[in-house]
RNA sequence: GAACUGUUAGCUCAGUCGGUUCAGAGUACUGCCUUGACAUGGCAGGGGUCGCCGGUUCAAGUCCGGCACAGUUCACCA
């Protein structure tokens, strides 16, 4: 019966739903290991960069739970503000709902409505794919506990002078209609043209000066015209007043270091209402401000031309009207940078607004150093050095939306004033408030402040708000689980969310939010193109999953994915996943279909076992190491050669017993505890199968499972062993090779004879003749023993080959082809006397001898050794084919 | 423009302290095998001047300098 993941998939996790295995609670006796999920935005819908997230955070939960430890996976979903925002708009928009028109209390009606409707769509499709979350935990940044933690956390910062309010010139999202941080534009290279505008000097007819701008309809809001201090060029008309072309507006020609002389003409116009660094030279030449834009990006009043035009459309049509007016002198193309919105991907414009700030050079100082100490470890450290960057040049956050889905800023404006209170609720405002200004006022005295906090300013509370840490800071489960381990998640999300985390963390807990951060690289198609919409090359995770099932697109999806490097998805990678879940699945199948007999255990079986034992030891070993270096793709690799190689191919095919007879009952006992040892630590990164294969495998009781099982402690293992049965399996392959060559089919047995060698591993002989199907194996005394030394007779007409220094001969079943197997010797003999000479050189070289450490020579030495051996066999057996028959 | 990272087999990547037969894995490829767990498979095999140039060293894929190319982040000039 083949292997069904659908069923199986569904079958065990509702297993473990049932019996609680995802929960965990507070257990002083077990130490905890705990993530927290990066929540997906509530109405998002999985995508591969979450399936590759949540595989990984899995692998690393699963795996502390076998391992003893108390493991809880807090799952959850974050608002989003501006992109819930937009998607609820857009839907009101298509039912012919405009937002403007509506109240902020039905607008939030119709957005929770939203939510329930598609939230958590998310989290069930996590389940699919196997995630071991605490279900019971699910937390969600507005839900109540994390909205008044916002509140609280706002309230407090504003309590020491961390927040302020303030005018700036910030990035005005006209789409969304609201500011957004720094971090939330993205720069895009564009070709665009540079406009060359003449304005002329006032009072002379034919006097101009030239400036170069890319946008041209924000002349409508020019205050002036800056040159530099020290362009000779312009030293005439310094102090002069030009007239804006079109609107005819006076304005001075200033002077200011910030002009690039070289640039355009050299002189600069300034717009101090849509211009960050003309804001700035506004400011300190005291230049009067002009507004041109409204909010959704069309022209205002104080445009007085195009007015209600959309900025674009308006840049467009003013070119005529300056070239009509004679003003434009010329047009070139231009290559420049153009910020748009990271969520409505809207061209950023530059504007001057109110807005909530939160100071950030002293919540950054802790968290900077957290990172560059180690005490938080980024992997991969490459990011060390981005993290430093950042956080050395800090700015302050602007921390307000103008949106109504999210955490209402808890800011009450007094009567007629624009003096106000900060408090949890209208309430206590009022209470505030009466205080304030000595008369008795009620919460519909005052007025709250309309906007909204960042997104962000919830998720950075997260690790905390989670366990309730900020309302109850002394509770038991925050004491218990925090700081959390590991955090997976991407680097695009360093500053926005990593870097935040880490300050809120000492700013409230004095302590970090986790010890690992595990930063994920990008999913990206075969071409390196990122996986988007657009293109169309993103598959549908829940599709994968049903074609080739959970843990073969976890296993796909971790076979090429080292940290901070990108996946280059293909779907040949979950059809491979498929593919060892199916050998694990047939290698069950096999081991299941032994008859079991009251039988001796035969050599080869035991022998088998004994390796198989201290193989699966340094497996767990290995396995232990890649781990602790966060190498899960590494990890998953010894696993999958362990498994298909010397699981399968080595140990089954020694020890499988031939069609239609019984295995010995030690023999199958054995092997069942080393395959579920081998399922514990394949289980992190295929739970369906690994449960489905350990629930067979032997009789389970109810409740029982390889998920709450635990691991074995790694044991020392054998090296000298593996290393003999290492030259057992070269041995093996070897006589494979002579009958490939020979066309000797396996069925025919063989006779292999070995010159004594210490190397030869001789207590394996009963594995070589099953492996090798040989009748017999003899061994001949080695060259220079006394007594019957092989006689050229029983030699002439063999084939043979070297393994390790140790000669094998095997009777030839026909012609030995002489001129073939001579080249090949000669091939092989040049080779090692090549490496000889190579060995030689460093030995005779007194620099090397005298410079180089005791153990090196040693080794030198050794492979001197080894190789002039290796010469004296390769010549004995040339010699041999090339002597004339007796 | 700056900083950082990278460049090893057709592809995706390991390669720790400079030192073993160190040039490796997976995949792709080639040949043979439908043998009684598994063709979603087995067995075997071919494949690399470690980006380029120079330096240090007894010894360099590994350390240093320069160059080329790629990526990431930050800044930005109108």
């Amino acid at each position: 019966m083949p292997y069904d993941p659908r069923i199986s998939e569904e079958r065990w996790y509702r297993y473990w739903m049932e019996n609680g295995f995802f929960h965990s609670t507070v257990d002083r006796t077990k130490t905890p290991y705990c993530v927290v999920i990066p929540p997906p935005n509530v109405t998002g819908v999985l995508h591969m960069g979450h399936m590759l997230n949540n595989t990984i955070q899995d692998i690393l939960v699963r795996r502390a739970r076998l391992h003893g430890l108390n493991a809880c996976w807090v799952p959850g979903t974050d608002h989003a503000s501006i992109a819930t925002e937009a998607k609820v708009v857009a839907k009101l928009k298509a039912e012919g709902i405009d937002k403007r028109d509506i109240t902020r209390e039905e607008f939030l009606e119709h957005a929770w409505a939203w939510t329930r409707k598609h939230g958590g769509i998310i989290l069930e499709q996590l389940k699919r794919l196997g995630a071991s979350c605490d279900w019971e935990r699910t937390a969600f940044t507005m839900d109540e506990v994390r909205s008044e933690s916002v509140i609280r956390t706002f309230i407090d910062l504003y309590n020491e002078g961390l927040i302020y309010k303030g005018v700036r010139m910030v990035n005005w999202d006209p789409e969304a209609q609201t500011a957004v941080s720094d971090e939330e534009v993205v720069y895009k290279e564009e070709q665009s043209k540079l406009y060359y505008l003449r304005y002329r000097i006032e009072g002379e007819e034919e006097e101009y000066i030239t400036i170069a701008t890319t946008r041209p309809e924000t002349i409508l809001g020019d205050t002036a015209v800056c040159v530099n201090p020290n362009d000779e060029r312009f030293r005439h008309l310094v102090g002069k007043r030009c007239i804006v072309p079109l609107v005819n507006r006076p304005v001075p020609i200033i002077r200011d270091e910030y002009v690039d002389m070289e640039f355009g003409t050299g002189a600069l116009k300034i717009t101090p209402a849509h211009d960050i660094n003309d804001y700035e030279i506004g400011y300190r030449h005291n230049l009067e401000t002009i507004d041109i834009f409204n909010d959704d990006g069309t022209l205002g009043e104080k445009a007085t031309l195009f007015v209600g035009r959309d900025r674009f459309d308006a840049r467009r049509e003013i070119i005529p009207a300056l070239e009509a007016a004679g003003n434009l002198v010329k047009i070139e193309d231009y290559a420049n940078k153009v910020g748009y919105s990271e969520r409505t991907d809207a061209v950023i414009e530059p504007k001057l607004s109110m807005q909530w700030f939160l100071k950030m050079k002293k919540l950054a100082k802790p968290a900077l150093a957290a990172v560059l100490t180690d005490e938080v470890a980024l992997i991969p450290a490459k990011y060390k050095n981005t993290y430093r960057h950042w956080m050395e040049n800090i700015k302050d956050w602007n921390i307000s939306r103008q949106l109504w889905w999210g955490h209402r800023i808890p800011v009450y404006y007094l009567p007629d004033s624009n003096d106000f209170v900060v408090a949890a609720t209208a309430e206590e405002a009022a209470a505030l408030a009466s205080a304030k200004v000595g008369r008795r006022l009620t919460p519909a005295d005052l007025r709250q402040d309309e906007d909204c906090l960042d997104t962000w300013f919830s998720s950075w509370l997260w690790p905390i708000s989670v366990f309730n840490g900020v309302l109850e800071p002394e509770n038991e489960e925050i004491g218990y689980y925090y700081p959390t381990r590991d955090l997976v998640s991407g680097p695009d999300i360093i500053f926005f969310w990593i870097a935040r985390m880490i300050m809120a963390g000492y700013a409230y807990r004095g302590q970090k939010p986790f010890h690992n951060v595990y930063l994920t690289g990008l999913v990206r198609d075969k071409l390196r193109r990122k996986m988007s919409k657009s293109l169309g090359n993103s598959p549908d995770p829940l599709e994968l999953i049903s074609r080739y099932g959970a843990d073969g697109v976890r296993v796909g999806m971790m076979l090429c994915s080292p940290a901070g490097g990108d996946l280059l998805f293909d779907e040949s990678l979950p059809e491979q996943g498929r593919n060892f879940t199916t050998k694990i699945w047939n290698a069950f199948h096999l081991v299941s279909s032994w008859q079991v007999a009251d039988a001796p255990q035969p050599p080869h079986a035991r022998l088998a076992l004994e390796w198989f034992e201290q193989r699966l030891r340094e497996c767990a070993d290995t396995l232990e190491v890649s781990f602790g270096q966060y190498r899960v793709s590494e990890a998953l690799m010894i696993l999958y050669t362990g498994f298909r190689d010397d699981f399968s191919s080595w140990l089954l095919e020694i020890i499988k017993p031939a069609h239609g007879t019984p295995v010995d009952r030690e023999t199958r006992d054995r092997c069942v505890a080393l395959f579920e040892h081998f399922l514990q630590l394949l289980h992190p990164f295929v739970p369906f199968i690994t449960e489905d294969v350990w629930q067979q495998l032997r009789p389970r009781k109810k409740g029982e499972s390889i998920m709450i099982s635990r691991l074995p402690a790694t044991r020392s293992f054998d090296v000298a062993l593996l290393e003999e049965f290492e030259r057992v399996k070269g041995i093996i392959v070897a006589i494979r090779n002579i009958r490939k060559q020979h066309d000797v089919p396996f069925k025919d047995s063989l006779e292999l004879k070995v010159k004594w060698h210490e190397r030869y591993p001789q207590r394996f002989e009963s594995v070589l003749l099953k492996m090798g199907n040989l009748s017999a194996v003899s061994i001949l005394p080695a060259a220079g023993e006394s007594g019957d030394a092989p006689s050229d007779d029983t030699l002439s007409g063999a084939w043979s080959f070297i393994v390790d220094t140790v000669e094998f001969f095997i009777p030839a079943a026909g012609e030995v082809d002489v001129a073939a197997a001579s080249a090949k010797l000669t091939d092989e003999l040049a080779y090692t006397r090549g490496f000889l000479a190579s060995v030689m050189k460093k030995l005779d070289n007194e620099k090397f001898v005298n410079g180089a450490p005791a153990d090196v020579i040693e080794n030198e030495r050794k492979k001197r050794a080894d190789a002039e051996a290796k010469i004296r066999a390769i010549e004995e057996q040339l010699s041999r084919l090339t002597a004339p028959k007796s």
